[in-house]
RNA sequence: GUGGCUAUAGUUUAGUGGUAAAACUUCGGUUUGUGGAGCCGAUAUCGAGAGUUCGAUUCUCUCUAGCCACCCCA
């Protein structure tokens, strides 16, 4: 047993009131009944054909690393607090896997040499976090990650941007549902420290004031940033660097810039991005200097798709360049590019467009079964039809035609045929279509 | 982890300090070779545990779960 359950023993055997099991699931977590896994395998399914057509090679690993592959970059808080992090018997600390990337990159650091670079290479792994469930975010989520390593030039992020397009129009939403917001984290870093010189710890709180700028009143948003640079003795520049963030576009922003800052790299590469989707005749891709994404990781473009629905309006996808994730297992740094999408999300998305297929039918013919001594006949004639690909199912229930039929209906199975005396003694009989209710000869 | 709201048939909801009502669904029947309707019937230890009370589904507490917000953000 792992150490975790130590402090709980089983209930003594004496306690006789016997309780009954609860039919509720784990906390925050889900059950796939049949219609749940049809819109499961339907999100899966765009998925999986979206990242093939791309080229993208499906892999996988197990839900159990070693927690120190968090710990790394993580740090203990996230450890502590937010994964399932747990003692095994052979005391390895243990975690299920909070998300994919670090999965990703050690797999391919460990194969790095015999690997045939660029790699593309997706999976659709189940994730955990230790968090309080709530709309829209559960402990155990499926998610796709793609990744393209060994490109250095943006063209990786247009092409792994064009499948997060893709994938979101097989969703079922329209250029002006949605728009993709893209930023630089090479941007921002270098106007923070090099054009305004804040430290490294100054830094980072103001991203995570700029990750909040839409969450919360201008005022305190404001007041927050003068508050930093307040602490870092050069409060007279904070309205420079406040214009700088209200800027309404991409030209706004690179005018404010102070000059030596719109020569910079991270400026083109976004002009760049921008310009090359527009050439696949993406039009919904605009800069958002408000963008930063959580991850430490990402060292350059970072994007996302964001749901322009008031019913939504939240990340669809979310992904950016890391290229010096893989310089954490000792091998040199290799060049990555990289997106995730949840299935919650894309589940939720659908049902807010009502673009959710209806699920499909079990079977195409039913096999309705009048009388015990029939079913040999039954069964020989159904294995017949699947021989030739036909979904058939065979109504063991012995109940009465009528009711046979109204079950293969109510499960939406469009043909049945029924089998009795006098089809085993001809081997002739009668294909029905539910639907209209015609009746076409056939025979063994 | 913190705070707020919630918990009654499978589902959505009524309702009451004296063991509960409706709609839809499901299951059974409507007398045995053709479904979608109708009719009849069944299905709730009122989330779990404890307390107050003659008596609790109703009031109180604890727990569990869900929703929302914080936190965090894939």
């Amino acid at each position: 047993m792992f150490n975790f359950f130590k402090n709980s023993p089983a209930k003594p055997a004496t306690d006789t009131k016997e309780r009954k099991l609860s039919t509720e699931s784990y906390k925050g977590v889900r059950d796939f009944f049949p219609t749940d896994m049809a819109v499961e395998k339907h999100i899966f399914s765009i998925w999986r054909n979206i990242s093939e057509k791309y080229g993208y090679e499906e892999y996988g690993a197990s839900v159990l690393e070693p927690a120190d592959l968090y710990r790394a970059k993580s740090g203990e808080e996230l450890i502590n607090e937010q994964t399932y992090t747990f003692t095994d018997r052979g005391d390895r600390e243990v975690t299920l896997r909070p998300e994919m990337t670090p999965t990703l990159a050690r797999m391919v650091a460990a194969k790095k040499r015999e690997l045939i670079f660029p790699l593309r290479w997706y999976s659709i792994p189940n994730l955990f976090r230790y968090e309080q469930p709530q709309r829209g975010r559960v402990r155990e989520h499926w998610q796709l990650n793609v990744d393209l390593f060994g490109v250095e030039s943006i063209t990786a992020e247009i092409e792994v941007i064009n499948m997060a397009y893709d994938i979101t129009r097989a969703y079922g939403l329209k250029d002006t549902d949605f728009e993709i917001r893209i930023n630089n984290r090479k941007v921002m870093n270098y106007i923070t420290k090099e054009v305004f010189g804040l430290d490294e710890e100054s830094a980072r709180k103001v991203s995570k004031l700029i990750d909040k700028k839409e969450k919360i009143p201008r005022e305190k948003f404001e007041a927050g940033i003068r508050e930093i640079f307040d602490g870092q003795k050069i409060a007279a520049k904070a309205p420079q660097f406040l214009t700088l963030l209200n800027s309404k576009n991409f030209e706004e922003f690179a005018t404010n810039l102070p000059a030596s800052a719109s020569e910079h790299e991270g400026i083109a590469e976004i002009r760049r991005v921008i310009a090359g989707l527009e050439k696949l005749g993406i039009t919904n891709a605009r800069f958002d200097q408000t963008l930063m994404r959580g991850f430490d990781y990402y060292t350059g473009i970072v994007f996302e798709v964001f749901d322009l629905n008031p019913a939504n309006r939240r990340s669809v996808f979310g992904g950016g360049r890391y290229d010096e994730l893989l310089a954490l297992f000792g091998n040199e740094k290799v060049p990555a590019v990289g997106f995730g999408a949840g299935d919650v999300v894309a589940q939720d998305l659908m049902e807010t467009y009502g673009t959710l297929p209806q699920a499909p039918a079990s079977a195409d013919i039913a096999l309705c079964v009048m009388g015990e001594t029939n079913t040999p006949f039954a069964l020989d004639l159904a294995q017949k039809l699947r021989d030739k690909g036909t979904r058939v199912v065979v109504d063991l229930s012995g109940k009465k035609l009528g009711d046979q039929i109204k079950n293969a209906d109510r499960r939406h199975i469009p043909k049945v045929i029924v089998i009795g005396e006098e089809e085993v003694k001809t081997g002739k009989f009668k294909v029905k279509d539910l639907k209209s209710g015609e009746e076409v000869d056939m025979s063994v």
